[in-house]
RNA sequence: GGAGAGAUGGCCGAGUGGUCGAAGGCGCGCCCCUGCUAAGGGCGUAAGGGCCAAAAGCCCUUCGAGGGUUCGAAUCCCUCUCUCUCCGCCA
């Protein structure tokens, strides 16, 4: 139906192939070569430590045996082709026959060190997170973000507000119980009007990105193979944040919509004219939350399962960072059109995730708490899911196939938004006012 | 679930053991001719990786994936994946 969606056979991605050592695995191999200081120097910025010393002993390794072994396939290729002539001439080739029994046995013993060592360098380069852009801001943990701006005031009560919790199971609407006797902690089922409400917001940020922000409307797969995974970064350092469903193909239930929907360009060469793509998609995510023990387990802030609308922009290079700006705007709007205040963080270089270069997190006012908190998380991350997923364009600058750059931002959590709204419009009374957004 | 067919470059499509990374066509790019909403001609046009400071150059890999046979595999054998058609089933 449209260019992009064209299947590519050249650009199926082969890998882990005998030579594809750089593979487009992960950061730009080349400048890790070149200046493995300077990128130890930018992932110390997110607090990791990278051991150029071990990377350039195998390094050294790699390109000893990597040459060996294509200097010995191609006198084997020579050989044979000369055998070949040999013999259409009909002339005598025992020499190069004789030749060639001790080239295949000397291939066979290259070939397999040369396997071992790109195995070894694959799955170290793979645990590598992206380089941080310039502009983020130092710091170790959460409490080093940046605020970049605040929009909105919180409202003035003139009563003790109810957290979502008490304000939904006084309605009926929320009942943490019940699901906790289906499936377990970390569940919800939602009921009546706030399933309503809670199916009106996400309709709501859809309709406004595929309206007024030019976004796509996907509907995409929930389970995923681990390759998917791995080119968007979640695999294979947090298998443990995933569910994996015992099934034959080893698929795995979706933590957020920029997994399928990202990969949507793998292994694809676009054309320069189909960029930007814009693509929107709502979608449940799950998340084991291994390693959350005790944080957030009341209510649905946190939780197993939620909804999302997630949006996702593949991008020129040159583009991408005014592209993160415009998304975080997009994502905000819905915000500002909800009329909940909030602010945006620009993530310090210790909190940004393991894919991202940049990311601006929106953090939702709850009167419950009397904080803001995250609603959304927009990221730039560059080439970074690009190489791993082999999605290029051709740069008519060059002519040459480049990655793309990747960005995705919640636009917004809708569990959370829930919450946000149900606390942000109570009344002293325990009702809920709908947001003026949502009524129609 | 059962039966069959297929997978080659941006696209279509040849190619059953040896100068095949791959004929031919289309598309695209540059140039020439021509000069008007036409046509003709020439050349060029895959991706990934390595050596090199770099360019040039050289080399390796890739004809769905993996393995095997062979001095040599797009071509022969095995396994798998995916696609398509028919039957069954299902929303």
């Amino acid at each position: 139906m449209r260019v992009w969606l064209r299947r590519s056979r050249a650009a199926r991605w082969r890998w882990p192939g005998p030579d594809s050592i750089d593979g487009g695995v992960l950061l730009d191999s080349k400048s890790l070569r070149a200046d493995p200081q300077a990128v130890a120097a930018n992932l110390a910025r997110r607090g990791f430590k990278l051991d150029v010393e071990s990377f350039r002993s195998f390094e050294e390794r790699r390109k000893a045996v990597q040459v060996e072994a294509d200097r010995l396939r191609a006198e084997r290729n020579a050989n044979a082709k000369a055998v070949g002539m040999a013999k259409g001439r009909g002339e005598d080739a025992s020499t190069a026959l004789a030749r060639a029994d001790e080239l295949t046995r000397e291939l066979a013993s290259a070939d397999a060190a040369l396997v071992a060592v790109q195995a070894e360098t694959e799955s170290w380069q793979l645990g590598l997170p992206n380089t941080l852009h310039d502009s983020v801001p130092p710091g170790r943990d959460e409490s080093d973000n940046v605020e970049v701006r605040r929009h909105g005031e919180p409202r003035k009560l003139d009563f003790t507000p109810l957290d979502h919790v008490a304000l939904g199971e006084q309605l009926g609407g929320l009942d943490f119980d019940a699901a906790a006797r289906i499936s377990g902690a970390r569940f919800v089922i939602v009921r009546g009007a706030l399933a309503r409400l809670h199916r009106a917001l996400a309709q709501f940020m859809l309709d406004v990105h595929t309206s007024e922000h030019g976004y796509t409307e996907l509907y995409v797969p929930y389970l995923v193979s681990a390759a998917a995974l791995q080119g968007t970064g979640q695999l294979p350092k947090f298998a443990a944040d995933l569910f994996k469903v015992e099934s034959e193909q080893g698929f795995y239930l979706i933590p957020t919509a920029e997994v399928p929907v990202t990969n949507l360009v793998r292994e694809q060469i676009l054309e320069a004219a189909v960029l930007p793509l814009q693509f929107v998609a709502h979608t449940p995510s799950f998340r084991s939350e291994a390693g959350s023990h005790g944080k957030d387990t009341r209510g649905m802030i946190r939780q197993h399962q939620f909804d999302k609308v997630e949006l996702v922009q593949i991008v020129k290079p040159a583009d991408s960072y005014a592209a993160l700006e415009r998304l975080t705007t997009h994502a905000e709007a819905i915000l500002r059109k909800l009329e909940l205040p909030y602010r945006v963080m620009a993530l310090c270089g210790g909190d940004v995730g393991f894919a991202s270069a940049k990311t601006y997190d929106l953090e939702v006012w709850l009167p419950s708490q009397q904080k803001y908190r995250e609603i959304s998380s927009c990221s730039n991350c560059e080439a970074f899911q690009a190489r791993r997923m082999q999605a290029r364009w051709r740069n008519p600058e060059t002519g040459k196939p480049e990655p793309v750059h990747t960005l995705n931002g919640s636009g917004v959590a809708v569990g959370r938004a829930l919450v946000a709204v149900l606390e942000n419009y109570q009344n002293a009374d325990g009702s809920i006012t709908i947001p003026a957004a949502l009524r129609s």
